[in-house]
RNA sequence: CGGGGCGUAGCGCAGCCUGGCUAGCGCACCAGACUGGGGGUCUGGGGGUCGCAGGUUCAAAUCCUGUCGCCCCGACCA
């Protein structure tokens, strides 16, 4: 039992937390609402920006950087845009700080037009793209930004729901409607594969409805995933953005047809969001369980023995089997590498910079055991006096916590911890595939998507017509919203039904949960 | 912005109601010893303007007033 995690049936949002914090993943910042991310938080994002980032590169983007901020002016080009973001701005309004009369620092020199901490960035971008853009074979755009934005949220939540985050935004701008729509999908289609082959996550593609959708697209479509309290958290979206910026912003090219015309646009985002849903998706009340292509570190050793000629005895053995599993040059160039002696790490892999560490703290075993169990590492291995004897180690499994001992042959390389790690990374999105899919549930009338959100959270759904009147009002009552309108889901079609609220017939069929 | 809780060592807390001796405890940290296969034991040690500002009092962590901040719940949130 971890005694600095709460369990998540005593209180969940306490658990994670604890998760949080135990893993040393983030941290509070003096500024409400902020978050420190730790080194072991960032390797997790920096993970998901390589393998994201390759996907985006293998899909035809390049990156880019837009500024900071923004003309306050900018925003209120489109009218939804400014009315959905308007709330949570920030904005700088002064350039410098004087001495007042009272000998305090204060705002001095007030800017002509106050500048908005990007919230996101399709205004300043559609500016650009402006610029840019002058004739069809311009087109397409596909630019994407690794950056952080600004939400001057009411309540937050360490990468949940945070005052800045950081994400990426891929802005594209096309030549027709149908190329504006193919891309919204591609990259809803890209989403979907890196949450569920990556971070192990199962999600459902699906559309929001107008009452969720971005402010200022046509269609928003979303990936949405089930966090094991059965609240839904939406990992990633995808909005096509119809001709309403290109208009806001005179995105415009001449066309083949020698005609000026407004060009179609899209943008796409994930954010750190997707640590707290993998998190949350896979945790344990031991601490946190990470999917072996996130983990910084894939195996913890943790050598046991008594004497200094113990310690050599297991230090040699550790060596060997470092050997078989890194090589010899890695080897000897993380020795030569003089990090901190008591805690050496071997690259096992350094284009995704995954590495095994070797904790020879001078701590007890069990200190060992849970510290690296509490940090998510998929593998310890456990090598003692008795274990070189049978020249063999004790493999241990963050997943399930079992241990096993296996023989050093020469069976143990590279090849080997490979086959290891992809099979806990398909037993992780498994198991999570199965809880999610025993907690989506169908409900035939209000009363039962009533009674549902109260005793089983999950996913529900249902026969329903979006309409932002009754959705309100659905909120209202159950705290439930439309997390989709699902594109399919398990095969099952949407076959015509009544809805739930209207009793008319209706072949639309939502996705409802409570969800962060 | 509304409701609730809380500011005392790095972290977690007790003490406050009913003012009074040198402000305590646990964890963590440092030194040493015994230890070592899932959070060990002992000894010694360092670390505090009790959130801040006023007030009452012979005397304030404790009572009063004000203020700042944080956490949780709600409203809000592509």
């Amino acid at each position: 039992m971890a005694k600095n995690i709460k369990p998540r049936a005593d209180d969940y949002s306490q658990w994670y937390l604890d998760v949080i914090k135990a893993a040393q993943l983030a941290d509070y910042s003096p500024v409400k609402g902020c978050m420190v991310i730790r080194p072991e938080g960032f390797a997790i994002w920096e993970a998901i920006q390589r393998d994201l980032d390759r996907r985006f590169k293998d899909t035809g983007h390049v990156n880019a950087y837009f500024p900071l901020l923004i003309p306050q002016s900018f925003l209120t080009k489109e009218a939804e845009h400014v009315e959905g973001f308007a709330m949570e701005c920030a904005i700088v309004t002064h350039t410098k700080l004087q001495k007042g009369a009272d000998g305090k620092l204060a705002p001095a020199a007030p800017l002509e037009e106050p500048l908005i901490i990007r919230p996101t960035s399709e205004t300043i971008i559609g500016h650009m793209y402006h610029e840019w853009l002058q004739s069809y074979r311009d087109l397409p755009i596909l630019i994407n930004q690794w950056c952080n934005v600004m939400r001057w949220e009411m309540r937050t939540r360490l990468f949940l729901r945070t005052a800045e985050f950081l994400w990426q935004e891929g802005h594209t701008a096309h030549e027709t409607a149908e190329q504006a729509q193919t891309e919204t999908l591609k990259m809803l289609d890209v989403y979907a594969a890196f949450a569920e082959s990556f971070l192990a996550i199962p999600v459902i593609k699906g559309a929001k409805t107008d009452a969720e959708k971005f402010p200022g697209a046509v269609t928003t479509y979303c990936i949405e995933a089930l966090m094991q309290d059965g609240k839904a958290l939406q990992a990633g979206t995808s909005h096509n953005l119809g001709q309403n910026f290109a208009k806001a912003f005179d995105i415009k090219f001449l066309g083949r047809d020698q005609k000026l015309q407004h060009a179609w646009t899209t943008s796409w985002g994930v954010s750190t969001r997707l640590i707290g849903a993998m998190i949350m998706a896979h945790s344990d009340d031991e601490g946190l369980v990470l999917p072996p292509k996130v983990a910084p570190y894939l195996i913890a050793i943790v050598p046991i023995f008594k004497s200094p000629e113990e310690q050599q005895k297991v230090a040699a053995f550790i060596d060997k089997l470092l050997v078989q599993l890194v090589g010899e040059e890695e080897l000897a160039a993380a020795k030569a590498r003089q990090t901190d002696p008591a805690l050496p790490r071997y690259f096992f892999d350094k284009v995704t910079n995954q590495a095994i560490i070797v904790d020879w703290r001078d701590n007890r075993p069990g200190d060992k055991q849970f510290h690296w169990e509490q940090r998510g590492v998929p593998f310890r291995i456990e090598v003692g006096p008795r274990d070189v004897d049978q020249n063999a180690f004790v493999l241990k499994k963050r997943l399930d916590r079992s241990k096993e001992p296996v023989q050093l042959t020469d069976a143990i390389t590279p090849q080997w911890l490979r086959a290891q790690l992809d099979t806990i990374q398909i037993a992780m999105f498994e198991k999570a595939k199965q809880f999610r899919d025993a907690n989506i549930r169908t409900a035939g009338s209000y009363e039962e998507l009533k009674k549902l959100t109260a005793e089983q959270g999950g996913f529900i759904r249902a026969h329903f017509t979006p309409s932002k009147e009754i959705e309100a009002k659905i909120k209202e009552e159950t705290k439930a919203t439309v997390r989709c309108i699902p594109f399919d889901h398990n095969g099952d079609k949407a076959t015509s039904g009544k809805d739930i609220y209207t009793g008319q017939e209706t072949t639309t069929q939502v996705i409802f949960a409570q969800s962060y």
